[in-house]
DNA sequence: CGCTTACTTGAGAGACTTCAAGAGTTGTGG
DNA sequence: CCACAACTCTTGAAGTCTCTCAAGTAAGCG
C-alpha cells in the first residue's frame, strides 16, 4: 500500500502513533479544528473518541447504521455509496483528509449510505452529542461546523449541476480539476496525482458506465491533456481542462460552486 | 393570483397580517420553531427581523450577495437558480412554506444562486447572527438547525441520484412523488395539486429539456396515471408511478432519501 | 504461473436532444 | 368584451451521445 504515502506527511508517517491531537494535525485548518485557539483545540481533542484505523473496503458505516458519530478522515480516501436493486453502486462522494463524513445522518439519526474506505485509513471519531455540547461553548467551533455543513451542500449542488448538465468529457474534466485543486489545498501536487477509486467508482460517481470512462480518459490521453499509467496521473494541460468545463454549459456556476468547495485554491 | 390559496391556510389568508408569530404559525412544525417551548419561540420571533412579501419573478437574493440573512419560506413557492454563459437556466431546488433558503451561503458569507419566487409569497427574515446567538442558549433550536442542514443535504444527494441515474420517466415521477409528500406534510391533497413551476423549470431541474418533459407528461396522461390540464395536476395511479420509481435504477436508495425528507409522509 | 479483477476497445441500439412548427393560454389595450 | 401579442406548451423528425453487449488485454495476487 505505497499509495497512501501520498497523502500521509511526513509528521504522522509514524507506525507507532503516539496520542495524535487537533493541535498537531497538519489537515487541522480544513476540518473542524479551523480557527480554533488552544485552549478550545484541546477541549476538541478532549471529546473526540479516539483516532481509528481502517482496512481498504472496510465500512465506517452502513446503510441503517444508527447515527451517533461523526468521521473526520485524517487520511486514506473514503467513498459515500448508495447500492440499488440491480446491486449497482452509485457515488455521492469522495472523502480525503479534513473532509466529515455523517453530517447527512443528523435529521434522521439513520446512516442512509454506506462509507467506504478506499485504501487503508485512519478517521477521528466525533461523538455527536459531545459536539453538540462543545458548539454552545466555543462560538467558533460552531461556526466552523456550519461552515463546513454548508459547504457539504454546496458540494451536491454542483455536483447536480453537472449530473443533470454536462456531457461526460466536461463531467471528467470537472472531476479531475477537482481533485487537484483539493490535493493542492493538502500541500500536494496539484497536477500529479494517484485516483485512489476504480474506473467504476468514477462511473458511479459521475453518471456513466465505466466504459464510457475508460474512453473518456483514452481520449484526454490521446489529445495530450493528461499522462495516464493505471491511477497513476498526471494533468499535462490544465488550460484545456479548463475551458472544456468553462466554455460549456454552465460553468460559471459550477466554477463559482467548487470554488467554495474546501480546498480550491 | 388565486393559486396561492393553495398554499395559504385560512389562518394566514387575512389581507392585513397584524403581527404574525412562530407560535401561530400553521408550518412550524415543519420550520426551525419545530420542538421549541413557547418561551423558546418567543426568543426566536425576537430575532426575526420582519416577513417580507415578495412578489412573482422578484428575487429573494443574487449570485453574488453577501450572505447575512436565512429565509423561511412562509407561503409561496421558490426555486434556486444557476445560470450559465449560453443563458440556460438550472434548478437545484424548489422551496415551499417552511423551508429554508441560503444555508448554503454561510460557508462562503455569499450567495452562490439566485433565489426566485415562483408565484408571490413571504418569507420570514432570520438574520444569520442573531440565529447563532440563539442557538447557544436554546439547544433545542441548535439541533432543530442542525437536523434542517442535514436534511438539505440528503435532498441535493437524492437530487445527485436521479439526475445521475434514472431515466427520464423515472426522474418525473420521482419528483412528482416528492411534491405530492411534501404537500400531503402541509396538509394539503397529496393527489391533487398546482404545479408551479412550468415545464422549462421543471426540465432544469430534472436535467431534461422543456420538449421532453412535456412529452411525458403526455405519456403519463396517456397512461392514465394522472390527469393534467395545464398546471394542474391529478395523481390517478400513484401505483403506476411509486413502481415506475422503485422498480428501477437504484431505487431503494432514493426511497430512502425521499423518506427522510421533511414532509415526507 | 495461472486465476481473478480491472481496464480497454469495438459495433450496434436506444434515449434524449435539437431543430422546426404549430396549438393553446394568458394578459392587455382598445 | 374582443382581438392581438407574447408566452407556454405540444408534437414531429432527424441527429447525437452514451449505453449495452461482447470480446479481448493488462495487472494484481495467490
Amino acid at each position: 500500500m505505497t499509495a497512501i504515502a501520498y497523502l500521509m506527511p511526513a509528521a504522522s508517517a509514524p507506525a507507532a502513533v503516539a496520542k495524535p491531537t487537533c493541535a498537531q494535525c497538519s489537515f487541522r485548518r480544513l476540518c473542524l479544528a479551523q480557527g480554533l485557539d488552544d485552549t478550545a483545540l484541546e477541549r476538541l481533542d478532549g471529546i473526540i473518541g479516539k483516532r481509528r484505523r481502517v482496512q481498504r473496503d472496510e465500512r465506517l458505516y452502513r446503510l441503517g447504521d444508527s447515527f451517533d458519530t461523526l468521521y473526520a478522515v485524517h487520511f486514506g480516501h473514503f467513498k459515500s455509496t448508495h447500492v440499488n436493486h440491480h446491486g449497482e453502486q452509485r457515488i455521492t462522494s469522495f472523502a480525503m483528509s479534513g473532509e466529515l463524513l455523517g453530517m447527512n445522518a443528523i435529521s434522521s439519526g439513520v446512516h442512509g449510505e454506506d462509507a467506504i474506505a478506499l485504501e487503508d485509513g485512519e478517521v477521528c471519531e466525533i461523538p455527536y452529542a459531545g459536539l453538540g455540547q462543545l458548539l454552545v461553548e466555543v462560538p467558533a467551533l460552531m461556526q466552523q461546523f456550519h461552515r463546513m455543513m454548508s459547504q457539504e451542500i454546496l458540494r451536491e449542488q454542483a455536483a447536480m449541476l453537472f449530473l443533470g448538465n454536462m456531457p461526460a468529457e466536461q463531467r471528467l474534466a470537472t472531476m479531475l480539476l477537482n481533485l487537484s485543486s483539493r490535493y493542492a489545498a493538502r500541500g500536494l501536487s496539484a497536477s500529479h496525482f494517484m485516483l485512489r477509486m476504480s474506473r467504476e467508482d468514477i462511473g458511479a460517481y459521475l453518471g456513466l458506465t465505466v466504459e464510457s470512462i475508460s474512453r473518456l480518459v483514452a481520449r484526454f490521453r490521446n489529445n495530450g491533456w493528461v499522462r495516464v499509467a493505471q491511477r497513476d496521473l498526471e494533468i499535462i494541460d490544465r488550460g484545456a481542462l479548463e475551458s472544456l468545463v468553462s466554455g460549456s454549459t454552465n460553468a460559471p456556476a459550477l466554477r463559482a460552486a467548487w470554488a467554495r468547495y474546501p480546498g480550491s485554491t
